[in-house]
RNA sequence: CGGGAAGUAGCGCAGUUGGUUAGCGCACCUCGUUAGGGACGAGGAGGUCGGGCGUUCGAGUCGCCUCUUCCCGACCA
């Protein structure tokens, strides 16, 4: 009985429910009382923190430093740039009082009419002009440059729905703004910046990603290129993993932030932000978990091995813990992050489900039959499959198992996208195959019409131009003009 | 902001045409037996039925107002 109600919804059955089912019940998040918000509980915010100090070093080896800038911006601030202020505008939260008072007139507090502020504030929903406010007064020559800085840090975007992880009203995210001397250096930033992405989503995440750049419209506000990673999710849907933006001198005009270059000359700064969010782990999740809950590659598993002893006695569990403590401190040793689960007060079944549910890469069962016979049981989360294997070697054994499965879920994800491109060139073949999900390679001539009457038609969008892709020529399968490229087309969430 | 649905214990729900002391499953606590895939038995704790006003001898149930949440759209990382 108890088991029919932990189990979750079968992801064939209802895709959404069995997403929103295992973040909490993999005790990762849960929804807030706070309209639209999230808690992230402590084991989500453990895989969180994986991801950030991975990410963090990597933006380091590349020259990157953090900082951080208020939360509070000035409302002038957001319209100093025209299309920035339009994209963000409609999703801003604005704090007009400065203080409360007790209510005259029954229980609790009221805001007090005299606090209003004479400018409102917003709570930033990114970064962009509050920083290059700041940059202003901290670049006067070319050799102030570049400033490469990053913070970690919150956002809110007033959203209209909101689903765990994938869209939140308040999301953490680290967000980089550089500021440089030339327009080819920003723009090698804001492509390195992308690769950093990529390469952290298939390294560690073991999320196959596709690299390009967006279209017009789908631009972030304000910049002049928006590159983009895009992950495939197992009902076929695209997942914006990551972005990183070329700014131009747009944020450099808008905030008056010049030098004076080698030749003694006037010029305003040129700019990249790219950032990536929470979101990430929901990419994390909806890339690998099964029915039977969560699947962490083992780079980012808070906890990459637990050990659960079985026993009948007090003599044999003392005997069970002298053996598996040894197995946990050299694996410990290894740099390998251990468990070893020995409370009386949950059945062996009862944590063999949970640590599935909770994604942890592998396990070892030991009971006293095992000790007799010098061997261990160990299961990996991947597959599911157990192995009975010698006790003798059993830390490299488990080592070189961690790295197999962070392999296998790799090429696993990418056997899954990989099937599910389609290269398509007729419309109606397109509208047909794209309910069922998946990515779609397919010729455009590069109008904002036929984006717009696809997105109308079919909900998908135009996810990127994809790099490394073959750019041949076609016809447009919408407007019948020539193709002006080979676009990645794509339900998204 | 349009269109649907729902608010009863921590979670999931039942509660008949209005009628005594508001129930059930899971979770929780105690004791015991158990332990190689989500144990079993016995006992126990836990509720101003989202809020307000009204109708009535009597409201979880009927009426009006209000708040909140969820789903489907529009918007977005």
């Amino acid at each position: 009985m108890a088991k029919e109600l932990k189990e979750l919804t079968k992801r064939s059955e209802n895709y959404s429910e069995w997403y929103n089912q295992l973040v909490v019940k993999a005790d990762l998040a849960e929804q807030s009382d706070v309209r639209g918000c999230m808690v992230i509980k402590p084991y989500g915010y453990a895989i969180w923190e994986k991801m950030q100090q991975t990410l963090d070093g990597m933006f380091k080896e590349t020259g990157v430093q953090n900082a951080y800038f208020p939360l509070l911006i000035p409302k002038s601030f957001l319209s100093r740039e025209a299309e920035h202020v339009e994209g963000f505008a409609k999703e801003c939260a604005v704090v007009t009082h400065y203080r409360l008072k007790t209510n005259a007139e029954g229980d609790g507090v009221v805001v007090d009419p005299n606090a209003r502020l004479e400018e409102e504030l917003i709570i930033r929903p990114t970064s962009e002009t509050i920083i290059w406010n700041t940059y202003r007064n901290w670049i006067r020559s070319y050799r102030d440059l570049p400033i490469l800085c990053n913070q970690w840090c919150n956002v809110m975007r007033w959203e209209m729905r909101t689903r765990l992880f994938l869209r939140t009203s308040e999301f953490l995210w680290q967000e980089g703004h550089t500021a440089h001397a030339t327009k080819e250096e920003a723009e090698d930033r804001a492509k390195l910046m992308l690769k950093i992405y990529a390469e952290f989503a298939e390294k560690y995440m073991a999320v196959p990603v596709v690299q390009g750049v967006k279209s017009e419209t789908e631009r972030f506000a304000g910049a002049l290129d928006t590159y983009t990673i895009e992950a495939m999710m197992q009902d076929g849907k695209a997942l914006q993993s990551g972005t990183s933006h070329f700014l131009g001198q747009n944020f450099g005009k808008a905030f008056d932030v010049q030098f004076l270059n080698k030749d003694n000359k006037p010029e305003y700064a040129w700019a990249t932000s790219w950032g990536v969010s929470t979101r990430l782990m929901g990419a994390l999740i909806m890339t690998h978990s099964d029915d039977n809950g969560l699947v962490l590659p083992p780079a980012l598993a808070p906890l990459q091995v637990v050990i659960v002893p079985i026993w009948k006695t007090g003599e044999q569990l003392e005997a069970l813990n002298a053996k598996a403590g040894e197995i946990a401190s050299n694996l410990k040793s290894m740099g390998i992050s251990v468990k070893y689960d020995n409370a009386d007060n949950k059945r062996p079944g009862f944590k063999f489900a949970d640590y599935e549910l909770k994604g942890i890469p592998v396990r070892l069962v030991i009971g006293s039959r095992d000790l007799e016979n010098g061997t261990v049981e160990v299961m990996r989360r991947d597959t599911l499959e157990k192995e009975t294997v010698s006790l003798d070697g059993i830390e490299a054994y488990v080592k070189n198992l961690l790295d197999q499965i962070q392999e296998n879920i790799y090429k696993k994800a990418v056997a899954f996208r990989d099937s599910h491109i389609y290269e398509c060139e007729s419309y109606d073949e397109f509208k047909e195959k794209v309910k069922d999900g998946g990515f779609f390679l397919c010729p455009w001539d590069g109008t904002v019409e036929t984006e717009a009457k696809i997105k109308d038609d079919t909900q998908a969008t135009i996810r990127c131009v994809p790099f490394g892709v073959e750019q041949k020529p076609g016809i447009d399968m919408v407007s019948g003009k020539e193709a002006k490229y080979r676009v990645l087309i794509a339900k998204a969430y």
